[in-house]
DNA sequence: ATGCAATAAGATGTATACAATTGGTGTGAA
DNA sequence: TTCACACCAATTGTATACATCTTATTGCAT
């Protein structure tokens, strides 16, 4: 359990999130321990651990009979996580907004934006690394600035479903037109919601916030429809039902 | 596992919870497995695994070193839980406004509701029994509404939170002053919520929602302030924090 | 007396053996 | 040919033994 060496708890449920992430496993069969521990070099015990774990995640689901299958997720059901995610990052905000947050914070936050910004005005164009990075931080930010714990972990959790994290679509962004139009459209987002929370505007924030959320589903919906050959490159989007 | 007869998994889970919900160990102590798995007659494995699900749940928490604790809430934690409660029931119910809901399941909510109308109008006053049940009845219909599994099973799950739920105090609310005119005054808001979910009035829905939710906020605020006798025998309300 | 270190006891993490249940396959009869 | 029943293989659920890591206690040195 040292620094770098992860327990075997850790590497099954590393390696099994990334298996199933990847989608190299058939949506709906079930998940054999054996030789999916022998895959991953590591006893059953750690790996059905891992697999309750990922149950609670929703990536797995239980077969009532015994064992789990590989859960697929409709373009519904994914939505539907956006548009959760969106509901309680807009309560974090509103409440943040509502309770007050303390300069420290609101001055994190206001670096994580001016990072995306220099992130924007690159010389080369943009610096896509550092947009991605100040993107996570201010989210995180969001989350933290409600003041609570519970909240913070709903919304990391609605973030590890699959396609429904902020940066879930980003990396594949890049091949769409008006690309960087709209990255500095969720910028000018950003900056409003910060200054909603500033203002107190709860109201305001939350509304903010929750349609930010719903850039990821245009993202979605561009991915599925308009380039469904990127499919193969974006994690989780395999668990996505054929239909 | 057959009808009836528990597998040693959900034997322990619900022995755990039920420990625990009922303040058997001293909060933020850590959890012995060999002790624990003898009182409650199984093995460490299925123990284990309960424990993970109870961590999940969010009523005990990992130690880093190794094991979980009891968690403790402070009535901030309560609040929150409740507020996030009403906020994906509220999202829930703006769901079904927008994309409408079939004619059988609003009948069925509207005869849940009418045996609430009964129930408090009985001769001797109020069936009790005969209210939980078709409130809860009545909130399980709500979240069936969306539509979306997503939304029920997080409303489910964030129900599971002790004191979170729609009918966490009302086995204890009969002592409350004011106590039938309350119940009157939540079958009034049952009944605003149908109405706007079946004119696909999302907005209005929603706010009525989240502010049926805060009902279980005077509860608590009364059971903690006014009658803390009364805390012994509300189920969970032994992980509040003694502050 | 206090602080640190070492040791021992006890707890958790992991692997594996065994039991019980599931699911498939093959054979037989209608 | 098809359905049903039985048996066998394979898989999951459970218990337990072992290894590793904590943690508390004791003793020693300052």
């Amino acid at each position: 359990m040292s620094i770098g060496n992860l327990s075997q708890l850790d590497r099954a449920l590393f390696g099994l999130r990334s298996l199933v992430m990847n989608g190299e496993f058939e949506g709906g069969q079930r998940l054999p321990e054996v030789a999916v521990a022998k895959q991953l070099g590591t006893s059953r015990t750690p790996l059905r651990q891992a697999m309750d774990r990922l149950v609670a995640e929703g990536l797995l689901e239980r077969i009532e009979t015994g064992g789990c299958r590989v859960a697929t997720f409709t373009r519904d059901d994914i939505a539907d996580a956006i548009e959760v995610r969106g509901v309680i990052e807009g309560t974090a905000a509103r409440m943040a907004a509502e309770r007050g947050v303390s300069a420290d914070l609101l001055g994190q936050a206001n670096d994580a934006l001016e990072g995306i910004d220099r992130a924007l005005e690159a010389s080369d164009g943009l610096n896509f690394e550092c947009y991605v990075r100040r993107n996570a931080k201010f989210h995180a930010l969001l989350a933290k600035f409600s003041g609570s714990a519970l909240i913070r972990r709903e919304i990391e959790r609605m973030s590890l479903l699959p396609l429904a994290s902020p940066s879930a679509f980003l990396s594949e962004q890049a091949a769409m037109p008006g690309f960087q139009e709209s990255l500095r459209y969720a910028q000018r987002q950003h900056r409003a919601i910060l200054e909603a929370i500033t203002n107190r505007e709860g109201a305001r924030a939350e509304a903010l916030v929750r349609e930010h959320a719903r850039l990821a589903l245009i993202n979605l919906n561009y991915l599925t429809d308009v380039q469904p050959t990127l499919v193969k490159d974006v994690p989780g989007l395999a668990l996505l039902a054929s239909t």
